[in-house]
DNA sequence: AATTAGCCCAACCGCAGACGT
DNA sequence: TACGTCTGCGGTTGGGCTAAT
């Protein structure tokens, strides 16, 4: 048995607001507030409304300070942002879109923006962490001011041409994102720019890789330099979460002898997650995706493979059998503790990095 | 001018978690 | 602890508008 109707529908009025309803309701909200209790409001406000209909209608339009229409470009990249980085928890991606309401972003992304984005007209990027847990975590990330920023916040459209001319990259699609560095990143990092997007290697020799993660095929142009990565887990039990491109989450579980990582992943799609994690003294580098380590069940081809690409150059004949790379990286200092805020992470200390060797999973 | 197709977005629906008893 | 109620959320619907034919 389902549960009981908020209301009797037949006895509520539906559809569009009329003016008058509008202002019967702004008047006993500004009046009496919602008293804790949106279910009675509209009887005691003289609306033959659902207390539901009245909530939404108050907060998607009615409110103060809603902004509708019109996105502005930053819009679209913090939305495209968040979105990669969490999927669509509209509400929290809305949270850092000062007037504008879940429902608008919800609709804008999927009227406009998706479409948008499908045309390489806008982009989103990842930084490097995906503590996606506070409301202002786009202000964190984008106000860092830690010498080790990466991201120099410019990101640019213009064709991948120019990138490949300066970093002596194969680029793949004329059209992916680019990220512009205002100085050679201080270590490696991983970044996912769209879900099925593309993925980014910067290494800290300021060479750039692109990783396509198109499902059916997938081509990238070099990968080497991950092997630099750093290695010993020496941390006690940990576990880091986060989200993954389908808006699932996913998380990585370090064994207390260090020796293992355990991945887990409770998205809709994807059957399995395999990564690589490393640690050294400034914190832990994780990447992890569906298309990295192995076997990998592959639900467009309907196989599992298997293959481990972030390895080395040796390994470049299993990359064919991958799918989508989608790449995560943070860069927490978590020690013993079980979960961690954004303030928790740092970056390691640059020139450790290279002093490592890598710990594959 | 009439019709059709597609788009946009306000509103609705139902689920899940929070909260109170 | 169990249960019922309320709220918040994400997915979906459908009416109105506009562009295309």
């Amino acid at each position: 048995m389902g549960r009981a109707p908020c209301c009797d529908k037949t006895k509520v009025k539906r559809g569009p607001w009329s003016p008058e309803e509008d202002s019967t309701l702004i008047r006993f909200l500004e009046t009496h507030g919602t008293a804790g209790n949106w279910i009675a409001l509209p009887q005691k406000a003289g609306l033959k409304r659902c207390g539901k209909s009245c909530r939404l209608r108050w907060l998607n339009y009615l409110r103060p300070n809603i902004k509708h229409g019109n996105f502005t470009k930053d819009e679209d990249e913090i939305i495209c942002t968040l979105y990669t980085q969490m999927g669509s928890r509209w509400s929290i991606i809305a949270s850092n879109l000062p007037g504008r309401t879940d429902n608008d972003v919800k609709n804008y992304w999927n009227t406009k923006l998706k479409k948008k984005l499908l045309a390489g007209k806008v982009i989103g990027h990842t930084t490097t962490n995906n503590y996606i847990t506070s409301n202002n975590f786009l202000e964190k990330s984008c106000n860092r001011k830690n010498p080790h920023d990466l991201l120099d916040s410019s990101i640019s459209t213009t064709p991948s041409s120019t990138y490949d001319h300066h970093h002596h990259n194969h680029l793949l699609f004329p059209s992916q994102p680019q990220i512009i560095f205002s100085s050679p990143p201080p270590f490696p990092i991983l970044t996912d720019h769209m879900g099925y997007g593309s993925s980014t290697v910067v290494d800290s020799t300021h060479e750039i890789s692109l990783m396509s993660s198109d499902p059916t095929t997938l081509h990238f142009s070099h990968h080497g330099h991950v092997s630099e990565f750093s290695t010993n887990l020496k941390n006690s039990s940990s576990s880091i979460f986060t989200s993954s491109q389908d808006g699932g989450s996913s998380s990585v579980s370090v064994s207390a002898d260090s020796s293992s990582l355990a991945m887990e992943n409770n998205n809709n799609i994807n059957k399995s997650l395999s990564g690589l994690a490393v640690e050294d003294e400034g914190g832990i580098l994780m990447d992890f995706s569906f298309g990295i380590g192995g076997p990998i069940y592959n639900e467009f081809t309907n196989s599992t493979s298997s293959g481990i690409w972030f390895q080395d150059q040796k390994a470049s004949h299993d990359i064919i059998h991958q799918e989508a790379a989608l790449s995560y990286c943070c860069y927490p200092n978590l020690g013993d503790h079980q979960s961690s805020s954004y303030a928790d992470i740092k970056p390691p200390p640059q020139g450790l990095i290279n002093q490592s060797v890598i710990n594959q999973y």
